[in-house]
DNA sequence: AGGTACCGTGGGAGCGCTCCCACAAGTGAT
DNA sequence: ATCACTTGTGGGAGCGCTCCCACGGTACCT
């Protein structure tokens, strides 16, 4: 007991041993009470739960995860740098979910950037060193090896935004077509005739699938082909102003745009202001996200809503199972799921 | 090796034990060649070395946390809501800075908000368990019970913006009552004579050394007390279009505003628009902070600049000396240390 | 030559848990 | 009364490291 000299200054804290001597109890059971056990009489949990009390008992992270070969963490990676991740609300709003969902439970959350060369190394090793159950990935663009990473180190992991019709991992998504559509068909009941599209950065999936939503839903309402106005954007603030000048130019005579998101929105609402249109006078708006900008937006921004704190809740409810799904190692690839859900419209003055 | 069944599934990864075999040395000359340990002959280490790298040896953080007892990670604590912390700049610039910092160490950051009674509770749990070895604090409020708990639990803290003169806890901070001055001094320089001043959050330390620099500033300038002009603000924009409004309404002769963040002359800047005043023609504004707002605002806001980034790296100094401190807890009340770094006015077209 | 240092090194003990086997006691069927 | 389970329990073994003691070897003194 000496011979470790200084460590576990101050008396330290309990152990499950002490906690089960002051119980009157074994190791064993202590450790069954702790971990919720069915297997325990009432009386011995009462017991132990008192002794717990009474010493202030907490279970020793580290040994736990030797010991059971499991971290109880879980990871959000995001392959964008903290400067965009701060700018697009729809990573603030995703980890506002996330956090929601994973406070019912007993995991941790650990955020990591993976933008810069630098971040990546650090991952790599973070995710070599299983320091972490499990991972959760956030709009993943379609060349990334993070994913292989993964399945190499057996990592379970659950993708929001999969990278394409055949992803391979368990994923989460807002159905980016239909909502695409919502906005596009919203826009043709209002009236408008000439209806352009500026998109989200195309090597993301979901964006992919917002533009085949838009141009369905023009054709399904008998707009010909040629009626098609799309130009590329990033979901950032400045490709959005950027593809609305370059819209304008092309066609000056369009009367309603579609926007990838809402920070692309905000853009286009500056480069339509410049050009002297009203909203939604001259040209109706329409954005995608539903986040704080499009409430705040003057005027109040047209938006798609997905469902994001449910995505939170639905991602991590599958990485869990996966997680507790480790032992026989099954038939695992059978059932991978890939969980889609509906999107909303929320109707505002700019449209 | 085979009693423990299903565990370490897939041939698991390599040990220390093995690294020594296959160098043909002993576990504890792997340990001290991973440690960076000086007491190791070139050649050993040369072979060691060549095994960790064949065997794609990465050490076990569990292990090493339960042996060592320590966790090679630091908290970021936040005790706001997530909502507060994205819609104020100053908290992820202050991210950024300690992100950057911490990325030179092989430590680990977690971010963990402490908003809610919710996660405070659960933060409460988290540094029971001591699953961390130091934690960061960033804008504490007076009678936050944070800090008493940390020095219950012994875990090494650092502050960023003390919560009195008295602080107790090793701190870092800008130079609060400078800065303010420097905005202050710069106005009276530019010949303005009836300057306000919208305060931040006043149980915040620093909030109240912007209002005495303010004040002082004011004073040596000349300016009698009854000059002063300060409204409560509380570092938001609608706080800070709220304090404007009032500011007018009581001195519509008022040419200049010290705005106590940027967030803050944000809404102030959208009250004086609304009272058809110009900036800088009518009333010249400055903010504090610097963050993106500024530079993106209409007209580009004048503000005080702190350098959070080099914050950011002195607080993670400073944390990881007092944790590798942790031997004979020796006369380390003595330097408590509480660091102050300087500002800098950068001027724009606001004032 | 003997002594005293100090390397560099090997390996025992221990960190605090979980897992699982063993076993006592109780329950019901035969 | 016997066997076969089930239920609750205790405790050994082991997870993969770090820490530290002990020991052989070399270098430098007297």
């Amino acid at each position: 007991m000496a011979s470790h000299g200084a460590r576990g200054r101050g008396g330290g804290r309990p152990t499950l041993e002490e906690v089960a001597a002051r119980a009157g109890v074994g190791r064993g059971t202590v450790s069954r009470v702790i971990n919720g056990s069915p297997r325990v009489s009432d009386v011995t949990r009462a017991a132990v739960e008192a002794a717990v009390a009474e010493l202030g008992y907490v279970p020793n992270t580290a040994a736990r995860a030797l010991a059971a070969n499991r971290t109880d963490a879980i990871a959000l990676v995001v392959p964008e740098s903290e400067t965009r991740f701060f700018a697009e609300p729809y990573f603030s709003d995703m980890l506002r979910g996330v956090g929601a969902a994973i406070s019912d439970t007993e995991m941790q959350l650990l955020l990591i950037f993976a933008g810069s060369d630098r971040e990546r190394q650090r991952l790599a090793d973070y995710l070599a060193a299983h320091r972490v159950d499990g991972v959760l990935l956030v709009s993943v663009h379609a060349d990334d090896p993070l994913p292989d990473m993964l399945a190499r180190l057996e990592i379970p992991a659950v993708i929001s935004g999969p990278r394409s019709a055949e992803e391979t991992l368990t994923s989460v998504d807002s159905d980016n077509y239909g909502g695409a559509r919502q906005a596009v068909e919203h826009l043709v009941g209002r009236g408008r005739r000439r209806i352009a599209h500026i998109t989200g950065r195309l090597d993301v999936y979901g964006a992919q699938r917002r533009v085949d939503g838009y141009r369905d839903a023009l054709r399904d309402a008998g707009h010909p082909e040629d009626d098609l106005m799309i130009e590329a954007g990033d979901f950032s603030e400045e490709g959005g102003r950027r593809a609305m000048a370059a819209l304008l130019e092309r066609h000056p005579d369009l009367d309603a745009v579609f926007a990838a998101s809402d920070v692309t929105a905000a853009g286009a609402r500056h480069a339509l202001r410049e050009a002297g249109r009203r909203i939604p006078e001259d040209v109706a708006l329409v954005g995608y996200d539903d986040s704080a900008i499009a409430r705040h937006m003057d005027p109040p921004l047209t938006s798609v809503r997905q469902p994001i704190e449910e995505m939170g809740r639905r991602m991590i409810d599958l990485l869990l199972a996966e997680v507790a799904d480790r032992r026989p190692a099954a038939s695992r690839e059978l059932d991978r799921r890939q969980v889609v859900l509906a999107t909303e419209l929320v109707e505002r003055t700019s449209s």
